[in-house]
DNA sequence: ATGGTTTTTACTGCGTC
DNA sequence: GACGCGGTAAAAACCAT
């Protein structure tokens, strides 16, 4: 147990130096400084979080300068209903100086704190919001995606209720297509079915509100790359490392020839993977890919054939 | 609402282990 | 016989008009 512990950590350290990610081996991970995360744009896996900054937050020569950048506060976050900026009184019944305080002023904070949460969420416009964000959180945290995609969502969510575009639509509808959305956004895209499967409304009404939410946010978002299911589906179907790039490759190349375009790019991606594994002489069951990418197997013989075709190279034999 | 395209469902035949 | 693969037809889903 400890063992495998240890491993683990010493595989995320080595590529914290190496910059390649462990899971699905693409040399992929990005760091973002105002986040403190180091994150695999093609998976989505998070190598590291919140790293404790043990530096001054800003340089400052001079006594006028310091005065002018030191703050106080935790940082701004978009996945609170009030991005973490109202006060909140700790549970703990102890002054400032941890000594226990006399029971009336017990019964003073205890008063306190339920003011304060009320007045935290005090309107139905808050309340909303609230619900809505633990719910984003709720399903990323399901989906397995990184932080930035649940800020990109609660970002999305905000932009939605400011225009009103949440009147006649359920909460749970509009905080899902808005993290469907983000997970587009931000490169590490799930299939609607995916994002259904930790839903609490069904495909139909996601999709449905997706478009009209990205329709009047005039979010335009290109169609998704298969590309971009290909790690993930490979390092799922456990196959080898030549055959996630040749699946790449015969992707890139498809597409530039427009084949994919109609097609559905998970269905589109699992047939790579499949045609792939013929080209490595590497058996990946037609079953296997159509499952882990959500589709059918029909599917993926439709869209291997053509694929091989496209490229003009037949299995090796 | 309608028509065109794609995906899914369901069924069948073939070869191999 | 189970399994993987291929083909097909009809139904369902999707999208633009």
């Amino acid at each position: 147990m400890t063992q495998s512990i240890t491993n683990h950590v010493e595989q995320e350290s080595q590529a914290a130096e190496t910059g390649r990610c462990p899971d699905c081996e693409t040399d992929t991970i990005v760091h973002d400084p105002d986040r403190g995360e180091r994150v695999c744009r093609e998976c989505g896996l998070v190598l590291s979080e919140d790293p404790i900054d043990y530096g001054p937050e800003w340089r400052a020569f001079n006594a006028q300068e310091h005065k002018e950048l030191s703050r106080v506060g935790a940082p701004l976050t978009q996945s609170m209903h009030d991005r973490g900026l109202t006060t909140t009184i700790d549970w703990r019944n102890r002054d400032a100086n941890g000594h226990s305080m006399s029971a009336d002023k017990h019964g003073q904070l205890h008063r306190l704190r339920v003011w304060q949460e009320r007045i935290r969420t005090k309107n139905a416009g808050e309340r909303n919001l609230k619900y809505a964000l633990s719910e984003i959180d709720r399903m990323a945290s399901a989906l397995g995606v990184p932080t930035p995609v649940k800020e990109t969502a609660s970002v999305i969510y905000r932009q939605a209720l400011e225009q009103d575009l949440i009147r006649g639509r359920s909460i749970e509808g509009v905080a899902t297509s808005a993290l469907y959305t983000a997970c587009r956004k931000e490169g590490i895209p799930r299939s609607l079915e995916e994002v259904t499967a930790v839903a609490r409304v069904d495909q139909r009404e996601i999709g449905r509100t997706y478009r009209y939410v990205a329709d009047e946010l005039d979010i335009n978002l290109e169609p998704t790359n298969p590309r971009q299911f290909v790690p993930r589906f490979c390092s799922e179907l456990d196959v080898s490392k030549d055959v996630e790039t040749t699946a790449v490759e015969i992707i890139d190349e498809t597409t530039r020839q427009g084949l994919h375009s109609g097609k559905s790019p998970t269905g589109y991606a699992a047939a790579a993977i499949y045609a792939a594994g013929l080209l490595c002489e590497e058996t990946v069951p037609q079953r296997a890919v159509a499952e882990t990418a959500q589709t059918t197997v029909v599917t993926v013989r439709n869209r291997y054939r053509e694929q091989l075709e496209a490229i003009d190279r037949s299995p090796a034999t």
